[in-house]
DNA sequence: TTGTAGGCGTTATCAA
DNA sequence: TTGATAACGCCTACAA
């Protein structure tokens, strides 16, 4: 007992040393001991001022404020996270492809708003995704929100650390494991009724990589809706969701065909905008006059004068906030079970389809 | 002695009740304590062989490393940073409005390769910043890059807490803070000699919002050169960086004048794109036929087919290397002085100008 | 090279 | 309501 007494007079006095310094220019940072020592009162009194809910009086809470003030405290959250097991950040992780800039500031900023921040994983290469993952143990994150492709077996790490994941845009069909999506396949099923309304008879589809479940899921929702209203001329060619990819392939569609075809299926706004600038400036076309073109995504440009493309605009707010919310009540309650959640997308109609 | 003796059976004690539970379902996370124990070393041993330059033997590593893979720990990095006053996390700081994905995916990259994560602060308003340094202190971050502006009184709190900052695109001609721009007013010279050697005589000029301090840098960039040609017929009007303010600003600019001038400088590629579409689209001008537009940044959208706009090209790439590797030395050593760091765009012509 | 023990700044527990 | 003390998981002298 006499040993810890004699710590603790090491530690104040050591802090001690310390006083007179200015405290703006002072090496060390400003602790709940220098505050308590300040205020005339115990370390675990200021500790409960920073906790809402704690039983302090108002006297002793303006007392340690005034300290706390003029001290310029502001108390280590991450020392705070280490006994709470509360990090109060959360891990996003985004595929740098496919980066959509509305979604990452829709997700930091609701985060933000509700004192929970985000630690940016941003990967070039599906094969960074399981370093990552240490990372993310290593710095106690309380959950993640993946819009990136994770494996089965990696899934599954989370469950078995207890970190809920929610993915954003990436549906698993067979495992538990929470979800919030745009509807793909419908979205593509409205404009393919669309456009097989307005009479349109062949048709191209143009993927993103192969290795992305979201464009096998548009471009599968695309053909099953055109085989089920009995159109077979389709011919499908794959780009990588770039602008430049997306007029290669429609060079590559006309070379396969032989011939344009009445409409041009893209898994994404920005090849969508690629075919249809391809189409204008370098083969001569008219859009929508001789060939019709719709994208998906509803990005900013897509709505330009130049483009106004026929597409299904992705309610980015709802599903942001959604992946939000789901994420964190999972953070407060570890046993609300898995939750998929899809939203349906907006058909906008713009002018890049002939009537 | 004895307390403090007792004290650590305790702990082993405790620890020893969540033996044979199965490490994957174990609510407690893996500590060093357990891996040591595993290994029946002690607990300073399984630390030593996480630094790397410690004096560990082979021995010793191999048999711990085993029951590292098999007990699947991971230091926490949270508690690691309490002790060495380095959470290896910096905090990057970018306003929502103009936020360009390709520089929060390099900075975030870079940072990533260094093994140094990041902690994302988006903000709307301006009047935000004042929280977000305050979270900036609670977690420690060990660093800041700054996408957004600053107060002299906020920056010199980075300077009070030692903690360094790297402003991107700001600069602070006074104060003596680092920063990495590239050279505004150079390249709107650039823009500006280009136009007047191709005859345009009467001009607008499209700024930014009017706090913003890069616009402001800009639009006097191309002003003063302007002068210097002796070409005073001049228009100004302010837009708020997004394409639907790039449009209504060429129409006040036209209400303004009259008239429609031979050159539209705007502060921005997407105002620029904006202004290329009313013309095109609601004014019915040709472009470059009628009317000259040049931009500012050279975004992805800028290059395409359908604008093929003359911009300045910011050297992204550099820039965000520049900033990161200037952040991280001086978060190494923090007597290196404030630095900036100025590069020049490049001047990508398009056919957005006549020549 | 290895182990012991103290401390980083906080919250949690419990007695006063 | 307040204060003393023990964690949280790790790093690091220092001693062996």
């Amino acid at each position: 007992m006499a040993v810890k007494a004699s710590n603790k007079n090491n530690k104040q006095e050591a802090k001690t040393e310390t006083e007179g310094r200015n405290q703006m220019t002072s090496r060390r940072q400003m602790t709940s001991y220098d505050v308590a020592r300040h205020a005339g009162v115990s370390q675990s009194a200021v500790s409960r001022c920073f906790k809402d809910g704690a039983s302090v009086s108002k006297k002793m809470r303006d007392r340690v404020m005034k300290s706390v003030k003029e001290l310029g405290y502001q108390p280590n959250a991450i020392a705070r996270g280490l006994i709470t097991r509360r990090s109060n950040m959360v891990g996003v992780i985004v595929s740098n492809l496919n980066f959509y800039p509305e979604v990452l500031s829709e997700l930091s900023s609701r985060f933000t708003e509700r004192g929970v921040h985000v630690l940016l994983f941003s990967i070039d290469h599906e094969s960074d995704v399981s370093r990552i993952i240490d990372q993310l143990w290593q710095y106690q994150v309380d959950g993640v929100v993946a819009a990136a492709h994770l494996t089965p077996d990696q899934i599954s790490l989370f469950d078995s650390r207890h970190v809920p994941v929610v993915f954003y845009n990436r549906a698993y069909q067979d495992i538990p494991v929470s979800s919030v999506c745009c509807d793909q396949v419908e979205g593509e099923r409205q404009l393919v009724n669309l456009l097989v309304e307005s009479g349109h008879k062949s048709f191209a589809i143009i993927g993103g990589p192969k290795d992305s479940v979201v464009s096998m899921q548009r471009t599968q929702g695309a053909i099953s809706r055109l085989n089920e209203l009995g159109i077979t001329d389709i011919v499908e060619e794959a780009g990588d969701y770039t602008y430049a990819s997306g007029g290669a392939a429609l060079q590559k569609v006309i070379q396969k065909r032989g011939s344009v075809p009445d409409a041009l299926i893209c898994a994404n706004d920005i090849m969508a905008i690629g075919c249809m600038d391809e189409a204008r400036y370098r083969l001569d076309l008219d859009v929508p006059g001789d060939i019709s073109v719709v994208g998906f995504d509803g990005v900013r440009s897509s709505s330009w004068a130049s483009f106004d493309l026929t597409t299904i605009q992705q309610p980015v707010e709802s599903m942001a906030e959604a992946a939000v919310s789901m994420l964190l009540e999972r953070v407060e309650n570890e046993f609300i079970p898995p939750e998929k959640r899809s939203f349906s997308g907006v058909l906008r109609k713009g002018n890049s389809v002939r009537d």
